[in-house]
DNA sequence: CTTTAGACGAAGTATTA
DNA sequence: TAATAATTCGTCTAAAG
């Protein structure tokens, strides 16, 4: 596909002179009207987005479909609908059944096509906008949301949009970018900025993994750990503690089938009684987003399965 | 009054036949 | 596809601090 220059990262770290992310040319141009910026190499919209007013402008791509459109208005994507944005039907028939000659089926053939691709461009920006949305409210880096909106513009290529709620699936790519940076979040944290269920999101983050074919390496409890200590304010110490508890319950064997985040949670409740930084369960449940009840349960098992006692000194000792 | 602990059925998930 | 098992959730009760 015409997106296999930019692979499963991201296309570069975030940088901010100004670069075509699909040619790399450094000739951008900008159309005073809109505010948009253009690629004049390869005909790329790259629009700052319209919702928030973050320092970072970022960078989509509506076009890579036709290689064009070096001069005059460039075609964006509000150009797309004018005036006909109607269905085409796909039959060979007229509105009175008779059958089309073969140069006005050639004509009709020409039609849908070019209508196909301008709906294929209005789901794209409206999920890469309530994908930007979204993204702002989570703070999330620039690296990620432009994983997710590579993910997002796979999925509108490959038509996994369709009957799905933009917005689900826009927090569904968020959700896998964060997979694939390894800095994963609960599902529920991004469901809270979404306008859609928890149950489409997921629906929406099942179709993608198993359409996309591509590999959303599984959140563990260890990736959980710096983001949520950080959120608790615990210290580095507090971490590592945290990580060490988990190394053993994993050996112990009593990490299978569990909520990575109800683990992280819990060994971060534990190693803060241990460190002297305590949290109560409440407040580790919160970030966590598992319950008080889970953080017991987890809490529970781990200390008595483990053998705690020895774990500073453990520590300390490296 | 807040935190922790435990019990119960409901609900969503993963595994197996 | 349907049944089964394991896990988490929500809510309630109660003890401890």
């Amino acid at each position: 596909m015409s997106t296999g220059t930019n692979e499963k990262n991201g296309m570069r770290e975030g940088r901010e002179d100004l670069k075509c992310p699909e040619c790399g040319s450094k000739e951008i141009l900008r159309d005073p009207v809109r505010g948009e910026l253009i690629c004049s190499n390869c005909g790329l919209v790259i629009t700052d987005h319209l919702v928030d007013m973050g320092p970072e402008w970022r960078a989509f791509t509506h076009e890579e479909l036709e290689k064009r459109a070096r001069v005059g208005a460039p075609s964006s994507f509000r150009f797309a609908d004018k005036g006909l944005s109607t269905t085409i039907s796909w039959s060979d028939r007229d509105a009175h059944g008779r059958k089309l000659s073969p140069s006005k089926r050639a004509q009709i053939y020409r039609l849908r096509r070019w209508n196909v691709r301008t709906m294929v461009k209005r789901s794209l920006t409206d999920g890469l906008i309530e994908l930007n949305r979204i993204a702002s409210q989570l703070s999330v880096s620039n690296e990620l949301r432009e994983t997710a909106a590579l993910i997002y513009r796979k999925a509108v290529e490959k038509r996994l949009t369709r009957g799905y709620p933009v917005s689900a699936m826009a927090a569904a790519a968020i959700y896998l970018a964060s997979r694939l940076h390894r800095i994963p979040r609960p599902l529920d944290e991004i469901v809270e900025h979404a306008k859609a269920s928890r149950k489409d999101v997921s629906k929406c983050v099942r179709v993608l993994i198993r359409k996309l074919q591509q590999d959303f390496p599984r959140p563990t409890a260890k990736h959980f750990v710096p983001r949520f200590a950080a959120e608790l304010n615990l210290s580095p110490y507090i971490q590592r503690l945290a990580i060490e508890i988990l190394d053993r319950a994993e050996k112990a064997g009593i990490t299978a089938g569990k909520d990575p985040s109800g683990l992280a949670a819990a060994a971060l409740y534990v190693a803060g009684i241990l460190g002297g930084e305590r949290r109560t369960q409440r407040q580790i449940a919160e970030v966590a987003h598992v319950t008080e009840v889970t953080v017991r349960n987890r809490y529970k098992e781990l200390t008595k399965k483990l053998n705690l006692k020895d774990i500073r000194n453990l520590l300390s000792s490296k």
